[in-house]
Parts: structure tokens; sequence; C-alpha cells
DNA sequence: AACAGGGGCAACCGCTTGCCG
DNA sequence: TCGGCAAGCGGTTGCCCCTGT
């Protein structure tokens, strides 16, 4: 079936030829591009505008950069997929000259073999069932690059796994992990201060009586760690807690009191799919919001020892309320059962609402920011 | 030298989203 | 609110080239 826009033409489908190739450079550089569909015609191309919008977005325009990637450009692709998932529009935002096509195909082609290789999970950057149980079979495989750190987190060759996010030049918002090792959960929470700092768990959490954090026993979930520096040290942790029989939203916001630790004057909002309802702590200004998507009626898995943060694209922005009216941008975070589940992040939004970059301040660019744990 | 197989990449397909009347 | 249209986007296809036999 072909496109609409060009089913009424005679077009020219396949290969590029160089005469196409200048005629379409010819006409976007002295027109620019406002409508795609009359670019054909007024350019004398026998194509559709779809494949002239193709062609000049995936090889003509003037600011792309090719050739292959170099390891920089192959770290960040890994590490923002393994947040953003196959969002290659969003990922190529972070590689200035490259497109989402090349990025897709450089991940389809190269990218995707190297995790296998390494025992991972190109979908999902966990480790693969073949890994898993060698890992916990007896800890370290000799064959397997990846291991596991005593804090918890995976490492394979640079990357880390389960997703980790640091900030090194800024030292703030530290980390974004996996449930932590239980010896080390405690201590994690003890240095959220009471005033400041907040544990936003779901009942689960609360059933289990901080700080006896439930890890692993009952099937994961998600902590979100941040400490921000430009609030004077405001340590916050968010735990997700999976697959918990619902509570309501205010279960949700109990833990929170006053703070919320995104940054000062932000607001925080806890949106319970499953209920329906939400609860605002909304102040001024900039919101961000979490959206605890819970998977209500999923079975829990047999615990498996680490579960980690898997993170699949899946940006929700809630309309309506007050946070809608405020501006709140929303963030979908809904934890996971060791691969049944998806935990879904915006690095758009992250940027937008400065969760992780600090609310700009003459920073670079996101990735800049983002400086993953590797 | 010829052929087969695999990998890489460009392009296409079709669904989704956003805008506008 | 709805429908039409254009653009955006991710998945898939198919061609070309390289390499091994």
């Amino acid at each position: 079936m072909g496109h609409h826009c060009c089913s009424k033409q005679k077009v020219k489908r396949g290969l590029w030829s160089p005469e196409e190739d200048e005629k379409l450079v010819k006409y976007i550089t002295a027109h620019g591009h406002s409508c795609w569909s009359a670019v054909p015609k007024h350019a004398g191309l026998q194509r559709c505008g779809k494949s002239c919008r193709l062609r000049w977005i995936n090889y003509l325009r003037p600011d792309l950069k090719r050739g292959t990637f170099s390891e920089q450009e192959e770290r960040t692709i890994i590490d923002v997929h393994r947040i953003l998932g196959n969002r290659w529009a969003q990922i190529a935002k972070h590689l200035p000259g490259r497109t989402d096509n090349e990025v897709k195909n450089f991940w389809n082609s190269c990218i995707k073999k190297k995790l296998i290789a390494q025992g991972l999970d190109p979908k999902t950057h966990n480790l693969l069932p073949a890994s898993r149980s060698l890992l916990h079979g007896n800890g370290a495989n000799p064959s397997n690059p990846a291991q596991f750190h005593s804090n918890g987190a995976i490492t394979n060759g640079g990357a880390t796994t389960p997703f980790t996010i640091s900030s090194p030049t800024k030292a703030a918002y530290d980390t974004v992990t996996a449930p932590p090792p239980p010896e080390m959960a405690p201590a994690m929470y003890d240095d959220v201060p009471n005033s400041a700092g907040v544990l936003m768990g779901l009942d689960q959490v609360a059933a289990a009586g901080i700080p006896g954090y439930p890890y692993p026993d009952n099937g994961g979930g998600v902590l979100m760690s941040f400490r921000d520096q430009n609030a004077a040290g405001l340590h916050t942790s968010m735990d997700f807690m999976n697959g918990s029989s619902s509570s309501s939203s205010m279960d949700h916001a109990a833990g929170m009191t006053n703070g919320n630790g995104f940054s000062q004057g932000m607001g925080v909002a806890f949106v319970d799919v499953t209920a329906g309802m939400w609860t605002t702590a909304v102040e001024s200004g900039m919101c961000a919001g979490i959206e605890v998507g819970q998977q209500q009626q999923q079975p829990l898995l047999p615990p498996q020892g680490l579960v980690q943060g898997e993170v699949v694209g899946r940006p929700t922005v809630v309309n309506g309320g007050a946070a809608h009216d405020k501006g709140m941008d929303m963030m979908d975070v809904s934890s996971v059962y060791g691969g049944a589940g998806a935990t879904a992040f915006d690095l758009e939004l992250m940027e937008s609402c400065g969760l992780f970059c600090g609310g700009g301040g003459g920073a670079g660019n996101a990735m800049e920011q983002l400086q993953w744990d590797c």
C-alpha cells in the first residue's frame, strides 16, 4: 500500500540518485520545507513528500554526522536506551548529528549483539536467564563480563546494570538504582533526613515498616534515590514497590510529609491509576509529578534475587487536575518484577522539570548532566 | 573466479499524534 | 467534537557489499 499522499501520482521508489539528491537539496536550501507534500512537485522530483522528507532528514541534512559511531556515542545509546527503550528519536536527540534511523540501525546491527554476547537482554538490559542463573549459582562467571558489585549493581564492561543515574558533574541526584542488597537498604533510608528526604512508597513498603525494606522477597521494585545539592544536601529516595494490592493514593503520599526531595519549590503529585484518584502536594511554579502505575493484577513472581529496574519508554501526560492546571509534567514510573512489567522514564521530562538537571543554570546538554554511572 | 551467506544501511510501511477547519 | 491531512516515529524490508568457502 502506498502512501495516501502519493497515491494519485506516479512516484519513484527505491534508492535516490545523485541527481535527485541534488534537486532536493537545492530546493530545500532555497525554499525550506514548509509542506513536504508540495516539495517533490516544486523540486521536480517523482517522489512522494514522505520519501523526500525521509531522504532529507536521514541523509541530506547538512548537520548530519556521518561515519561510524564513537565509543562515547555507543555508550550514550546504551545508557539512554536503558532508560527510554526503543524510542530512537528520543535517543537520537542525545547524539548531535545522528538520526533516529541511524541509531536504530546501529543498535540492531551492532549494540544488540554486543549486549547479548555480554549476557544481557538488549530489550531490558537485564541479565538473560542463562547468565542470571550462572550468577545466582555461584557468583561470578569468568566467561561473562557481567559482575555483581558490592552495592548491588551489575557491571558489564563499563555499563552498569541495573540502571543507575549519576551526575558526577554536579555530584547530585546521585542514584537511580534497583533495590540495593538488603544490608544496604536501611542505611540508605537512614540517610534520608526526616524533614527533607522522603520515602515514597506504596503500601508494601508501609506494611513492611521501613526501614524493614522488603527487598528482595517481595519480588523487587525500584528504588530511586536523589541527592540534590541545590537543596542543601537534600537526599531523597523514592521506592516504587510494584504489584502490591492497590491502596489509595493517600497511602502513597502518606510518607511524603512536606518534603518532596526533587528540588526547592517543586511539588509532587502521585497518581494511582488503579484507584483513579490522586493527591497533589503542589506548591508553586514548576512541578514534577510521578505517576505510579500499579500493575494491580500482576502476580508476584518468585523471588529471583536481584531484580533490576527495567525501563520502557512510555511517557504519560495526565491531563486535567491540579497538576495539569499548574503546568505539571507527569512522569510515568511503573516498576517491574524481573521483566514482567515496565518502568517508564522520559528524559525529556526529566530535563524539562529539572529533576535531574537541577533546573539548568548553564549546564550542558542532557547527557553531560546525565553522566551515567558506567 | 564464482557463489552463498551475512551484515549494514537506506528506504518503505503503517500506526500514532498533532493541528486545523 | 469530529474528520481530514501532514508530520513523526518505530518496525520491517530489501538491496548492496563484503567475506568466507
